[in-house]
DNA sequence: TGTGTTGCTGGGAATAATTATCAATAATAA
DNA sequence: TTATTATTGATAATTATTCCCAGCAACACA
């Protein structure tokens, strides 16, 4: 007797199965190849950055279907979604079990330059579950998760101000 | 002999002469306007919440000067723009001498209400400072400011679940 | 206190990201 | 397999924000 396999089991896409079934979401192709390019992606993308790598995989995408996606996995917890300043939405997928783990950003103000940084203190990382904890408690407010953004200059835009 | 005083001094919109000038700007009547209404703000304003109400301050404001304006007064490092998740920007007057100090927000991913969070732990205050001269020296990043957001479930969605 | 320079403004048009519509399609339960 | 209905994709619509440009007004300098 053979091990029953679930569909989509192994397949890139397929991981999140039971993300999408146990919240009683159908699992489609779309929702499959979003979910892989999210998860091959290295860096947060753009609806349109995701678009165009998914229509590479699966033609028949639309770019309504991206969006609507990507709403329905924030609002799942699935995917994060950043606000840079640039006037388009960026996402990543939230760190579970893969390759991007939690990280927050450096932007800066002046050439809109986008730094990765997760190289947490252990302090740091204590501090804000403390600091959750004590919000939840304070404002009876259920945190999900949370974003921390600096604003500044980078490296480049510094020396060109001297 | 009378003590001179500069130009808009005393009035509301006037007390951010110096600011203005200071960087090679003139100081005129939307500038002052908008920085009034910014200041006498109790939230995050939108910019067409901000168009309204200094139109009935300056009638003859335009919105394309309200969004150059609080572009420019971003850029200067006097005012905050957030982006709440709804499509549109928001604005507060950063905490210089008056009324409204920094401070960080709860965000409903249901319903969208925001909660302004500002009563920080001594620890929480040193540990940002801290994490920020580390980040400063380690990427070479000039930090102006930071946003600290958490999302999640407001008290009265968390009810509405059960 | 005039006057010239030029930064600033306002209205309307243009842009571009995101949403709404709706008939066709396909995932799932029976 | 078949019926049900969630999901999709093309297209149109919306909407926040930016562009453009001729007229205006702040202010440096007389
Ligand atoms: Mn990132
Ligand atoms: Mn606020
Ligand atoms: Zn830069
Ligand atoms: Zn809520």
């Amino acid at each position: 007797m053979i091990m029953g396999r679930r569909w989509g089991e192994g397949r890139p896409g397929g991981r999140w199965h039971g993300e999408l079934r146990g919240c009683g979401y159908r699992v489609t192709m779309p929702r499959q190849v979003i979910l892989q390019v999210l998860d091959e992606a290295k860096k947060h993308l753009s609806a349109e950055d995701i678009f165009i790598k998914v229509h590479q995989i699966y033609p028949a995408i639309g770019l309504t279907t991206v969006y609507r996606t990507l709403e329905l996995l924030v609002r799942m917890g699935l995917v994060h979604k950043f606000d840079f300043g640039d006037g388009r939405a960026r996402y990543e997928l939230c760190d579970g079990n893969n390759e991007m783990a939690h990280h927050h950003h450096l932007i800066c103000t002046d050439c809109g330059r986008v730094i990765d940084y997760d190289d947490f203190t252990e302090e740091e990382t204590e501090l804000i579950k403390k600091t959750e904890k004590e919000l939840a408690k304070k404002y009876d407010f259920t945190v999900r998760n949370h974003t921390i953004q600096f604003y500044g200059l980078c490296k480049k835009c510094n020396a060109l101000k001297k």
